[in-house]
DNA sequence: CCTTTTGTGTAGTGATCGACACAGAAATGG
DNA sequence: CCATTTCTGTGTCGATCACTACACAAAAGG
């Protein structure tokens, strides 16, 4: 998994793999079938060890701006590694470029998970609607984009060495944001198309 | 220069680039040597042809204000495509950053491409500092390191197939983010390290 | 103890990788 | 018209790719 994300798909041989596990090839055969079957194990694996570090807070947030938050700064500890010790800096969904350079299947499955990020701010923007927290006029898929860039940008960032504390001041720079959005929501200022110079 | 910038180094080959040239492969190595020296042509020739396009207005606005939001709004349509036909959707620059996976001397050369805006950023905000426009006390790295977020995120959105509207959404959301940021500035929030929960 | 099953390491499959030697075609110079 | 130079296409190099057949060792069952 770590090698598939630092690497990625292509640029990530069967030596590499076999080499790292100290295994030989048959057995990473007998127990995974292929390289893109082993690909899919390591996505799954990423999601049930590292999703619920940074969702956690997330869904136990009592508003839709505490959630928002807690993920935006959660992901700044987690993108820089400062969970553990020996992961990749940046998320492995996020950069995977497998969509591009892969077979057409696992570019399939690295989209449908990024798109499960996007499809939770938007239940919990919706929940914010429904109980007032935010304007019924509010775009939830306006702000809930905003949000998943912030977020995917700052995996870029990482992986470009920010430290923690600066995606942390750029965590709090999109909150602002994010108030003035939730603000101005109720004069479709997100709706709107045209460039406002 | 299309084919890197859609399925990255590592995944493009001397066949792939030989059959779309129409030319055989000693013609491809006479006249650039290797693929790595051609990968460097190619994001040579990508900033010379593209990065003008995104940068022209933010060189030419009147303020940082307008700049940046310039930025943001010529890249939303130049991410998705809408200055030509037949380009790949993001930024090579930023989506190579996805797959750190070729040889490390390309790594070094398309960081320095993304240090490079981010330069540009910092410059564009200290002078806007120097003259007034925006506080003395405003932390010009963090405004502009979240723009730079705010940008990469919109590449990687764009890739999932985002459109030009969405993304132009993201900028106006993200300038609400700035406007707050500047007005913040002068009370430290920006450089504070602390969690305001 | 023997048999069966499971798993590992060695070796090698055809295919493709990046890169190049070589011969023939096209263009240039006079 | 010829000699020289430049360029292109064919064929091929060793290395590595994802993947597998096969012989052998360890564990399980009785």
């Amino acid at each position: 998994m770590r090698l598939f994300w630092r690497k990625g798909f292509t640029a990530t041989s069967i030596s590499d793999l076999t080499q790292v596990m100290g295994i030989g090839s048959p057995s990473l055969y007998a127990a995974f079938g292929s390289k893109e079957a082993l690909y899919a194990e390591a996505l799954r694996h990423y999601g049930e060890r590292y999703e619920a570090s940074v969702w956690a807070n997330f869904a136990t947030a009592d508003t839709a701006r505490a959630a928002v938050e807690a993920l935006l700064m959660d992901s700044a500890a987690a993108l820089t590694g400062s969970c553990g010790g020996e992961e990749p800096r940046g998320c492995m969904v996020t950069l995977s470029a497998a969509g591009s350079e892969g077979p057409a299947e696992l570019g399939a499955l690295v989209c449908a998970a990024r798109a499960r990020g996007f499809d939770r701010v938007v239940a919990r923007l919706e929940r914010a609607a429904a109980e007032g927290e935010i304007g019924p006029a509010a775009d939830v898929a306006c702000l809930a984009r905003f949000v998943m860039t912030v977020q995917g940008g700052m995996s870029l960032q990482a992986r470009d060495g920010a430290s923690r504390t600066e995606l942390e001041a750029v965590a709090r720079q999109a909150m602002r944001g994010w108030d003035a959005g939730v603000a101005a929501a109720g004069t479709g200022a997100c709706r709107s198309g045209a460039h406002q110079g």
